[in-house]
DNA sequence: CGATGGATGAACT
DNA sequence: GTTCATCCATCGT
């Protein structure tokens, strides 16, 4: 029996309640005719309002339509010759979303370390970029359905995490806003990205 | 057409 | 802590 599906009415909501809800569940690639995946281990959220760390705080461009659309869909954009990978939340109009940051690698170890050219397990997917390399997601990505099964989805996990509490902190990187709490993030996950104080 | 800059990551000291 | 390779949409000649 398949897992279950994240449906469009999970990410049809507050990306502060996606972000803190996609911790734990599963993203899967088919890309390549290889199955990888892992457990979504930390999350930001980017808000609609009142946020000019999020891309489309000054109005929809070319680059960053794919967040004015529908929920559900894949934005990934580039930066610094790498990709990130989020998941647009809210209805169309509404430009906000949740950045995956690191994952737990569960399926197709040997394909993500052949893709990352690393091996130590902690260093796969502990990074936005490097989730996006490890499981092949790249600029083609953009305005991908992750409601249907198909190349990249997220669906609910089928084992239970050895620990749920949440900490929530600053986001990492960002240049604006640097005073919201929009991060999100399996406490003492090793997984996780950033420094020690900020799991 | 060249310059710029970013929600980065790796390799340094 | 630091530097810097690299992508690509956008913006200013």
């Amino acid at each position: 029996m398949p897992a279950v599906l994240l449906d469009q009415s999970f990410y049809a909501r507050c990306p502060k309640i996606v972000a803190r809800e996609l911790l734990g569940k599963v993203i899967v690639s088919t890309i390549g005719q290889r199955r990888s995946s892992g457990i979504v281990v930390e999350t930001e959220a980017y808000l609609a309002q009142g946020d000019p760390a999020c891309h489309g705080y000054r109005g929809p461009t070319p680059k960053n339509g794919t967040m004015f659309g529908p929920a559900g869909r894949a934005y990934v954009y580039p930066i610094h010759a790498k990709y990130c990978f989020n998941a647009v939340t809210q209805t169309p109009g509404l430009a906000s979303a949740v950045l995956i940051r690191a994952l737990q690698p569960i399926d197709g170890l040997a394909t993500i370390r052949h893709r990352r050219g690393k091996c130590d397990i902690l260093q796969l997917c502990s990074g936005p970029a490097k989730l996006c390399q490890a499981l092949g997601i790249q600029h083609w990505a953009d305005g991908l359905d992750l409601t249907r099964r198909r190349k990249i989805w997220l669906q609910e996990s089928e084992t239970r995490m050895r620990s749920d509490a949440i900490k929530i902190t600053t986001r990492i990187g960002v240049t604006s806003a640097q005073n919201l709490m929009l991060r999100y993030v399996l406490a003492d996950n090793p997984f996780a990205s950033g420094p020690k104080y900020l799991r």
